[in-house]
DNA sequence: CCAGCCAATGTAACCGGTTACATTTCTGGC
DNA sequence: GCCAGAAATGTAACCGGTTACATTGGCTGG
């Protein structure tokens, strides 16, 4: 592979020189550019990056740390990221926290040996001292995370309010026994879903019934046990929540199981709008997630911080999508 | 950050030794040894990549090139590939080669201006000469692509088989007007699933109706189109074979919307075992690839050939997963 | 007692860029 | 025509490692 010294010496200059036409970072006279450009051209000159950021001191990667890998949402969120790289200068290395703050820092410091010029954490549970210490050494964006001692940039959207429209939706349908299926326990948006599902109940003047929250963790099985259990202690609801797609794909699916029809029986809404979740039978209303947005707007902020810009603040909002497994209350 | 020069002073050592330590290349005394780990230790030594491949000429990153970022099937092998990189020393680029050949080959150049040790094309469309050229330059691993022209390594399943065994599925329940869905034109996997669909109709003597086969695009739309097409025509079947789950989806939603029911009396069969094809109503009966473990497995195969190992090569077939989407015909 | 050899370690060049500083070349004003 | 000062370019150090080769010291055998 051609070298900027080989630039260099084909064009009759200094490597220098050949450095600032490529960087643009000192003006150099149009016929000496045209020379190294032409050179750069000739020899399809590609600038080695080990170098470049070695002596640079920037590697023109960014770390992407996700909760883990595979699950629909955090994915959506990832590629997002992904697509809003590229054409920067900037690749992405990918790496998989595995839900766990441990494997989470450990892979992190492995980023910073690698140099990686910015990160982006999608979730995770990283403890906010951490996080401050890690934002001190190298900018760092947090997308898909609630945290409250965390001022640095940070992409979210707002779950209770999604959690609150979600359950305000069947009840303005007429449902007031409505089930809850909860997401992983202590889980920042899984709280805070369920925390809105209680107001719009509240406000609507429902009482709790604390038999109608079932424990999960947004798994399709979840889905699954959750309305088995409902039913074989015979508690009655003509409305589901779950706390997101897969979960109320699994709900669903125990329903029919059960002879229960959605929406006639049983009206049920989802979590996230994941691909396949319009495609259901019937495709399933949900409070769709705006991932892949809230991807590329975190890149497009890494980006900005990290060329000393500064990007406003774009709101990112949780729609309701109102497809048809949810009916009004006949 | 600490540098191998800090810990050579530190140990009273000279950086090559310190070099020799870290990548165990000649023997230390044991004594030296100890004092440079621990030096190490207390210093927190991170080394650093970008010098490291630099100076060796190895960047420990492989680059990963994924014909579509957000498709189920390829995302889920990227996903195996990652996991199977871990604790390899090797860290993943992955770009999105967008189903686009000339992007596929715009982001390798960048690839390789990264100087990625191996690379790993998942799908795709690369002609075979670049290809060739490419495994020249450094070992590169073919995924989920059929390609004659290639004796390099590849981890490939049978779909001509796969697609024969679907259908033959079908038959063996009593079914024998099976339409079929078929994937991207052109795209070597929808070709071999459609051969053997084929090739189990003729086994069955059962005439090829052209008309039952519809052409598609892997997505769940063309699966409601291909349906409704096939209804609004007055073409009678009670069997589907769709080229992939996502398509099986849109299907299984049209066949309810025109108020026929699966399986009573319309029969499908998806391809691939997405996670959600479980959870569908009901229960989507498909054809299960091994798409994490052949991430995993051409993962294992690059990290072998770049230690200049080889490992056997590993049989992975499309299991049949058989559901509740399919019944006998009564 | 010393040549000879091997194991352990040090020295310094090198990987391919960037950039502070030095030098040369080109302006324009008088 | 000469000089100041700006613009363009060159020189060389440096980033943090790896590694070929040189050096040192300890041990063996004759």
């Amino acid at each position: 592979m051609a070298t900027i010294q080989d630039i260099a010496e084909r064009a009759n200059v200094s490597k220098a020189t050949v450095s600032r036409v490529i960087n643009k970072t000192t003006p150099v006279a149009g016929r000496t550019r045209d020379a190294v450009v032409a050179a750069m051209k000739d020899l399809k000159f590609q600038p080695n990056m080990m170098a470049r950021s070695l002596a640079g001191g920037r590697s023109m990667t960014v770390g992407i740390v996700t909760q883990k890998i595979g699950s629909p949402f955090y994915d959506t969120i990832a590629q997002g990221v992904i697509s809003g790289l590229s054409n920067t200068g900037y690749s992405p290395i990918l790496v998989d926290g595995q839900w766990e703050s441990s494997t989470s820092s450990e892979v992190i410091v492995t980023l910073l040996g690698r140099n990686v010029d910015g990160l982006i954490l999608i979730g995770g549970e990283l403890p906010a001292t951490d996080l401050q210490e890690l934002d001190d050494r190298l900018p760092t964006v947090l997308v898909a995370r609630e945290l409250k001692d965390w001022n640095g940039p940070c992409v979210n959207v707002d779950n209770e309010s999604a959690g609150y429209r979600a359950t305000r939706h069947l009840i303005q349908l007429g449902h007031r026994s409505i089930a809850l299926i909860r997401g992983i326990e202590g889980h920042p948006d899984a709280v805070a879903r369920a925390n809105g599902y209680r107001r719009a109940l509240d406000e609507a003047n429902i009482p709790i019934d604390e038999d109608l929250t079932i424990s999960g963790d947004f798994s399709a099985q979840s889905g699954i046990l959750g309305i088995d259990f409902l039913l074989n202690k015979g508690i009655r609801f003509t409305g589901v929540f779950a706390a997101n797609d897969m979960a109320a794909f699994g709900a669903r699916l125990a329903l029919h199981r059960n002879g229960l029809r959605v929406p006639e029986d049983v009206s049920v809404v989802g979590f996230d709008d994941q691909a396949e979740s319009a495609f259901m039978t019937p495709p399933l209303t949900t409070m769709r997630q705006p991932a892949t947005e809230m991807g590329k707007h975190s890149a497009e902020i890494l980006i900005a911080a990290l060329n000393g810009r500064k990007v406003p603040k774009q709101h990112l909002e949780i729609q309701l999508v109102s497809r048809e497994s949810v009916a009004r209350m006949t």
